[in-house]
DNA sequence: GTCTATACTAAGATAGAC
DNA sequence: GTCTATCTTAGTATAGAC
């Protein structure tokens, strides 16, 4: 808030990703977003240069966290012994305070995928795969790692395992994603 | 065709489909698929009374199907035993002549969400996970028992595990979802 | 029955006044 | 830093040509 004068960009951010949440990116005008703060289009192309950019600026914080967990495992010796600790921090942004803004990148990654801010999901989430399925080679054992990310995300997801507690939840991805990123014991038939 | 002297609302449905897996929904405008088709976007209107209309059209034939198999599985006496063939047809489904569909449906959800459309895939999703988990009651076994089906669906999606053999990943999908809809013996931390 | 011409509303976006 | 006015293109609707 240093330089600034008002606080409409934060207010901007706070109420786009409302109401993204609520109605999904592309079902979101920026007429709606305005006038729930009782300013016009205009004022928003003032502190940010397209809808686009909107999102990005929301988005862009998650893809630094990602980026941190996905050098943090690079840095380390052994891929498959990390695995297990890049699922748990996942997790733990996942159940946090990106919580909400991870949802909504699951549920608007066709809204995201041409988007700058696409970059920021697909990209990462390419490389958190690969990351995590480094030793992998048959596509059985990628689908495997690759699930426990998704594990994660769905898990906690309110539209997917809205019935339980979030907590509970977060506990029951976790330990599906610790258990899907295992290395096998037995082979399938 | 039987009293039709056109082929044009086939291929309307053929256009936009080609085009809606390419860009997504809400990305691709009536206008892109009438100059693909050399018609003006008012023709589109008179076979399709809506865009909704379209992507509805598309998605029936999925919905049906769907639908026949969570009566064929509702039908039988016992749930546990009847959740692998489920997942087994589930699979011939996907990886069969609806997949293009399906793969387009997974990637744009959000944008069926609201429409009519959407009711085939979100309620039979919710549907399928009902008949698939019937007898599971915590959070973790209903997690695994949905991600079997999310494993169908992700494991034949290009985006997804685009690197393997499209028969390949059929198999290893198939595979993972079995595995996932097992009944567990151990039990976790 | 099949399609074109035309027009309407609302979206994202921009220029320039205050 | 915000507003008014305007532009382009989207989805939609309908009257009427063939």
């Amino acid at each position: 808030m240093a330089g600034r004068r008002t606080d409409t960009r934060e207010r901007i951010q706070q109420v786009a990703l409302d109401l993204f949440v609520e109605q999904g990116y592309e079902k979101t005008s920026l007429r709606e977003i305005a006038e729930r703060l009782g300013v016009t289009k205009a004022a928003l192309y003032y502190h940010f240069r397209t809808k686009e950019d909107i999102v990005h600026s929301l988005v862009e914080d998650v893809g630094t966290s990602f980026d941190e967990i996905i050098e943090w495992a690079r840095a380390q010796g052994d891929p498959v012994g990390v695995r297990e600790e890049v699922l748990r921090r996942l997790s733990v942004l996942i159940t946090g305070r990106f919580g909400r803004i991870v949802q909504f990148m699951q549920d608007n990654q066709p809204a995201l995928k041409d988007l700058h801010a696409g970059a920021v999901l697909v990209t990462r989430l390419r490389e958190l795969f690969a990351v995590v399925g480094v030793d992998e080679a048959d596509a059985e054992s990628q689908l495997r790692v690759r699930l426990a990310v998704v594990a994660l995300m769905v898990g906690n997801n309110q539209r997917f395992l809205g019935e339980f507690p979030a907590d509970e939840a977060a506990d029951a991805a976790l330990r599906v994603a610790l258990e899907l990123a295992s290395p096998r014991s037995g082979g399938a038939t």
